[in-house]
DNA sequence: CGCCCCTTTGAAGCATATCAAACCGCGTGG
DNA sequence: CCACGCGGTTTGATATGCTTCAAAGGGGCG
């Protein structure tokens, strides 16, 4: 799954409600492929995307990338329990934020006990970073495309037509495969009537067989 | 990496250290295989290793196993944010395990103001699941194996013979690789004089060269 | 001491990666 | 508004790393 917010809270609400009411916080804007922070810099600040979608991931010294998680409208990401970020962070498209420092976050949560919400914050990272190690060690390449679009769907809801802000090497750099096997699954599902591209776009498409997705997906 | 407690603090402080000394703590015993607790059963207790070896892991439909974290003695496992465990957990060896109740640590965790050390784990073990993605999604074997005797290696405090407690298909399962990928990658290091088995040994190895080790790894 | 299971090694197969090229949607600029 | 060009995507052909299948070896535990 994704890492997501209770979407029954307000996207104005979240990080007020953890650092509590007194915290400021300030709107930013990234455009499409800009960088919000750096593996390994300073962690002064905490994100949440008010609009558009983020990418964050690591790499290897020959470039090899593992994308972590995507966040979309409402997710808070780049919290960090230590003083240094453990990703990078790329907008997807272009995207707000809204930003508070770390520091004033800890305090806040510190003197008003609500360490508990970071917490649960940091639980649901884990979560499914628990879950993606099992798709990445144990499941095939359609299992992983598979699971991929429906956790996307849940993530937005369930809607007729899902709309993907990621290209396919993002989506292969999250699943731990190429582009091209990527491109190949989807092709197959579309030849199967598991989902219907809308129109000719490549990045908005209909789900027609949730069932027959989940079928494949051989979940836990 | 592996999750790995504080080796100063001696192991009879840690769970007391979370839950405050009025913790009771009692101590159980696990012969090698047996199952310590199961996914998705109500998580009752919190576990910390006095002797031993545990994996956890979960399980595919089919049978397909993702082991998520091999724990040593001194580590405290099982902690669940919510009220089931999301693994299985099984004793490596005959392993011998202080018990408390996860509510008990709850709420002394909650009323002492010491929920930044439930953090301080959960986090410990997030940070462990964002490397382990990393290693699954990108990393050849190779680089996988290298990686996993390091990792070993670092939480036996760098032994003149490294001992490992759990058997191929366990490092096959934690790595998303075969029996035979793991017994050739270990073939490979020993006719590279990387490393060598400690008499006619299978689990009893020694590190000859951490550097070249280290250079196969291919870290971030 | 002996059996069983773990491990190693070899041979063959397969899923996915790699290499290659055509397609096409989209943004740009004329 | 349309032509153009580019990057992203798809599709095909080939390569390869890891798995699968197979069997022998060997260590440790009962």
């Amino acid at each position: 799954m994704l890492v997501k917010a209770d979407r029954r809270i307000p996207v104005e609400g979240h990080l007020a409600r953890l650092g509590g009411e007194r915290m400021s916080c300030s709107s930013f804007n990234y455009r499409k492929g800009r960088q919000i922070f750096g593996e390994g810099e300073e962690a002064k600040y905490v994100y949440q995307i008010i609009s558009g979608a983020v990418r964050t991931y690591k790499l290897l010294p020959d470039g090899r990338r593992q994308i972590n998680a995507f966040h979309l409208p409402g997710d808070l990401f780049g919290f960090e329990t230590g003083d240094h970020h453990r990703f990078t962070s790329e907008a997807l498209v272009a995207t707000e934020v809204r930003v508070a420092t770390r520091q004033t976050l800890l305090e806040l949560a510190v003197s008003e006990g609500r360490v508990s919400s970071l917490l649960a914050l940091v639980t649901l990272n884990l979560r499914h970073a628990e879950n993606h190690m099992l798709l990445l060690g144990r499941k095939n390449s359609h299992e992983r495309v598979a699971e991929f679009l429906l956790e996307i769907d849940e993530r937005e809801a369930h809607p007729n037509v899902m709309t993907l802000p990621m290209s396919r090497r993002d989506i292969a750099d999250y699943l731990g495969l190429t582009v091209e096997t990527i491109s190949r699954s989807l092709s197959m599902f579309r030849d199967e009537q598991l989902v219907r591209f809308e129109d000719n776009t490549q990045r908005r498409l209909v789900l027609l067989d949730r069932r027959g997705l989940a079928a494949l997906e051989a979940s836990a």
